[in-house]
DNA sequence: TATGAATGAGCTTTCATTCAT
DNA sequence: AATGAATGAAAGCTCATTCAT
């Protein structure tokens, strides 16, 4: 699976075939099969493995107790962290989320530590208290999120770095937007 | 080329081949190759075209003349619009923008208006006028482009409805995520 | 029907392709069938030209008053000549001559000045007089076109020169190699 | 392999087509391009095999404490005797060893045999004896080897059986063409 | 008569998948 | 359980041939 990902980064799903999964993995032909009926179920593997891992990091050091401001912080920057530290993972997923090549199931998959609800929990609490402005949560939700995403694919190719200080004013610039 | 775009928002490059280009496009499966040597060329050139007509879209009704905020929110519209008027080239752009299968000339090719540059000037400009908060242009260019893109995802996943009150929010909350 | 000589002998009948022939001659591909109904014609065609071009030369200054010798020596000479002058012709014939491309018709079709019968009756002729060794005709007259043929492929592919000296060497060579 | 040149004799290298091989053989089509890159590879394949095969059988029973005249005699018979039992073979070098389609190198390749180099140092002998007519070694080898192939290719065409009286008829004449 | 864009049969080649070892 | 040679369906592509202009 680590092969497979590393292969979809370098050249694209569009060119990774069986064989060179096979050489990159150091592993026979055969084998993959004892584990994957197809191609398509070792993606889908991989994707859904990738979703774990990064519902996980989302949440980490969440904590239900803090402010608003601090649980929004510490979700924003969770995701910017995981794009930072695993490009290959977050950038699968952003790809592959809005594919055909994905089942609609799998994409709505819930991981198992809920962090879509958790966000969207946060979103509607400041949209409850009159922080936040009113929108369609879901709207509300893509919008942060988007920020983030955008932000990554530029710090990919390289158009800028991302350091405290760029970091901070996107996490400002992403609460702001949303500000009543 | 408009059955290549049509076959890559279906079912995904991946899958897309030249049989079913051939079929769609109601062509014999030689005639294609008097105009594209190749496959990778017709994909190519459906991503110049694409962008192309993006660039067009994105400064249609631009005037120097407009206060700061209505330029931008023209050219944030004008984004939008072009994203829900065509989603296929819009899809399109967008996932091959950062695919190793595009090289990197053709993806950094600028458009026939010059839409990025006039993008970045209205952002330096409103930096120079303690308008828009000092930060790098293309990080700030790359999140309210972001904030776009990823509103129109949730869009054709049907997430949401967009009228004319959410495309106020959003260039609404565009505005506001880079004001000082 | 020049182009395409030129083109088999440059890269052989095995790559030479219709639009190969149509750019080298400068003529729209259609003009062609005008003229010849297939491939196989026109190639058909340049084996015929080609074998009536050295009819007519292997019989060029042939006197039935001459002595046997010079008769002999005449035929030699003006294969050899030919050769030397014509080699895309001389080499396509050799090659063809015995091709399952060339139909048995094709290849055993008699040229205008019947060049072949001329040498055979030599042959035969220096057989009755005692003077050529006594063995089937064909075969005597397929030994001294060999001794030509293989003497210009040497040649060709430029393992030695071809003075007056070589030359009167191999004239030699070939008489004594079938007297008695 | 064997399959290839069968087809080759049968059609002409113009004509086999990996689909022909793959039914002639009896394997799938993909299994060949474990072994073989392209077709060009299994052609130049072919034609190393044949090359070797034929270096082998030129020098069997080659002796070199035999006179020059058993010399000379055992080494056209093998010639001979290697085309009359191996035509497909015999005929395949041949015409491959003039073509464009066989690189230089792969042309003037060695066999284990050195059958070449065997062949010019019973000529260069008998010129130094003052037996063989002083020429280009060169041209000398080409022309005894020549007779032999044309004999061959009437033979093919069956002009002409090929019996003990006609076989001791040519070894005569080839000898008795570079007598002094 | 000359043209060359369009064609599609058929070629080469790839690659996911099988299965005997 | 692991292997990798063999497979063949299906892909990309070529090129002789047609036909409207």
């Amino acid at each position: 699976m680590a092969a497979t990902l590393d292969l979809i980064h370098e050249e694209g799903l569009q060119s990774v075939t069986f064989s060179k999964i096979f050489k990159r993995a150091n592993v026979g032909s055969g084998t993959i099969y004892n584990y994957f009926a197809n191609k398509e179920e070792i993606v889908h593997a991989v994707y859904k493995e990738s979703r774990m891992h990064m519902g996980e990091c989302l949440v980490k050091g969440f904590t239900p107790e803090a402010s608003l401001y601090e649980r929004f912080k510490r979700l924003q920057l969770n995701r910017l962290q995981f794009g930072i530290d695993f490009p290959k993972e977050y950038l699968f997923i952003d790809s592959f989320s809005f594919s055909p090549y994905i089942s609609p199931e799998i994409r709505n998959m819930d991981d198992a530590h809920n962090s879509r609800e958790v966000v969207l929990s946060v979103i509607i609490e400041g949209q409850k208290n009159g922080i936040f402005k009113e929108m369609e949560s879901h709207l509300c939700h893509q919008l942060i999120h988007g920020i983030i995403t955008s932000i990554l694919k530029g710090y990919y190719v390289q158009k800028y770095p991302l350091n405290e200080i760029q970091i901070q004013q996107i996490l400002e610039a992403s609460w702001k937007a949303i500000l009543v």
